[in-house]
DNA sequence: ATATATTTGTTGCGTATGCAACTAATATTT
DNA sequence: AAATATTAGTTGCATACGCAACAAATATAT
C-alpha cells in the first residue's frame, strides 16, 4: 500500500487539496489583512463588478452568510465597497476598490503559482484535462443544488 | 461567459467541490452523532488499525490538533478507541470499534454515492483519469510539505 | 548521568463555513 | 389596498480547521 492509498475517496482527496491550498493562502494573505477564505471572492469580483451578494453566493455555491462575512472583511480591509442598490433597497452592489484591483492582480498571480505547484510534472494536456473534468464535476454539483 | 467561468482558479474549484461535499456529508452523518469532518478519518482508519494519531495526521496531511479533536469526537460517539502505546507512553494507538466498522461500511457507501453524483456523466476513462491526476496533485502537495 | 532537544498529544484562540432565525424590503394574493 | 409570501442581507450558534503554547515522555548530546 503506497502513501496515498488512504485517500480512496474522491471527497477525501478534494478535502486534502483544499486544505493544503487554504493553509498556503492564509499564510500568504495574512499580512494584507485578509484571510485565505477571501481569495475566491476577490478573484470572482473582478469579473463581476456591481454584482449582488446573493448572486455571488449562487455563483460560488456558498451560503449567503459566508458571503456576507467575506465581503465585510474585504470591505473592512479596503478591498471592496458595498453600496445600496437604489432599485432594490434590500440589496447591495459590490465593487472592487482601487486597492482591490491591485490585490486581485496579486491574488491571481498567487493562485497561478499555487496551481503550478500542485500541477508540477503535469503535461499541458493533463492540466487541461484536470481542469475540464473538475469543471464538469462542479457543473454536476450545481445541477444537484437546483 | 458561462456560469462556471468565475472559477478560473484551480484552488477555487477545489474549494467549491470540497464545501459541496462537506455540506452533504454533514447532513447525512448528523444523525449518527458525527460531523462531516470525521468521515475521512473513519475511512482511513479502516486500513490503518493501531496507527498513532501523529502518523494519521501526516497521512491525511492535517494538523495534529485536528486529528486530536476528530478522534475525540469519534471516540465519544463510540466509533474508535484510543489506547496508550505501551512502548511509547507519549503516543496512542487508534482502533475502530465494532460500531466503527459498521459505520465505515456505511460511510464508504456514502462516499461512493457522492462520487457517483459528482462524476455523473463521466466515462470510466474520465473517472480514472480524474483520480489519477488528483493523486498526482496530492503527491505534489505532500512533496511540498517535506 | 545530566542537561538539552525532540516528539506526541492537548488546549486556547482565530478563521471559514453552514444553518436557522431574524429584519427590512419587495412581490404576490385576495 | 391590505394581508401574505418571498427575497436580501445579517447575526447567533455549531463544526472543521490551523497555529502556537504547553506538558509529558523520549531521545540526544555533553
Amino acid at each position: 500500500m503506497n502513501q496515498d492509498d488512504h485517500l480512496h475517496s474522491l471527497g477525501a482527496m478534494v478535502a486534502c487539496l483544499h486544505q493544503h491550498n487554504l493553509r498556503y493562502l492564509s499564510r500568504e494573505l495574512e499580512k494584507y489583512g485578509i484571510g485565505g477564505g477571501q481569495f475566491r471572492f476577490l478573484l470572482a469580483l473582478y469579473h463581476l463588478e456591481g454584482i449582488r451578494p446573493d448572486d455571488l453566493s449562487r455563483l460560488l455555491m456558498v451560503n449567503r452568510a459566508t458571503t456576507t462575512r467575506a465581503l465585510q472583511r474585504l470591505e473592512d480591509a479596503g478591498y471592496v465597497l458595498r453600496t445600496p442598490d437604489p432599485l432594490d433597497r434590500r440589496a447591495l452592489k459590490v465593487n472592487l476598490t482601487e486597492k482591490g484591483h491591485r490585490m486581485h492582480q496579486f491574488i491571481q498571480q498567487l493562485s497561478k503559482q499555487r496551481s503550478e505547484s500542485m500541477l508540477a510534472g503535469f503535461s499541458p494536456e493533463e492540466k487541461a484535462q484536470l481542469r475540464k473534468l473538475m469543471e464538469k464535476a462542479i457543473s454536476n454539483c450545481r445541477e444537484e443544488c437546483k
